[in-house]
DNA sequence: ACATTATATCGAAATTTCGCGATATAGTGA
DNA sequence: TCACTATATCGCGAAATTTCGATATAATGT
């Protein structure tokens, strides 16, 4: 866990939202039946959400990936992005160690 | 409390490092006897430790106290840097109810 | 008033981050 | 093979951040 690396991916507003959608799948439309038991959401629907561009999104989510925080699993042309909730909270753990 | 603001604070390991610094006083050159009864580091001791410049060090200063992270106390000539452990205790709450 | 000390602020150059459109890559299906 | 879709990567200009030296401000002591 490279905390640098952690807090800079969260040092942006979007980037923390979508964390925070992340923990409700219900936050984006329904899955298509064939992915029904994919865990994580694609890029586009997360994009959607998020009103930036396509390659924007794409960026912040392998910044988030690259820090740990979540982790994508490819399916056909999809990639699906879920929470690494033991790497968030292994996160939290030390920066709360760290300045308590 | 500004999340973001504080984030941005935190998005740098010597800022970092200066509040685990200040959890212990210790961690400085004995205050002068006339500073004894002031809690808090002035700024050249902090600049000392952290081997950077007067002006960058001030800066960061600045910038933990806009936070809310840290407070300043000026007496005479000096101003004298703590941590506000109410205001970091809020933010690591608020962070993990973000977060988790 | 003047020199000295401690800190804050200013202005600038270097670096990093932001967010985009364009393009590349990869998978799907006719 | 050829179009189409989803995502990733590239290249860029704009904006923000970093860090500094120079300078301003403020307090102290002679």
């Amino acid at each position: 866990m490279d905390i640098d690396k952690a807090i800079s991916a969260l040092n942006n507003p979007v980037r923390r939202q979508i964390l925070i959608w992340l923990k409700d799948r219900s936050n984006f439309p329904p899955a298509l039946p064939e992915h029904s038991e994919v865990s994580g959401v694609c890029v586009a629907y997360i994009q959607e959400k998020a009103e930036l561009s396509q390659s924007t999104i794409s960026t912040y989510m392998k910044l988030l990936k690259d820090a740990g925080l979540v982790e994508a699993e490819r399916h056909g042309q999809w990639t699906f992005y879920r929470r690494n909730e033991k790497a968030i909270q292994q996160f939290l753990n030390l920066v709360d160690q760290e300045l308590s």
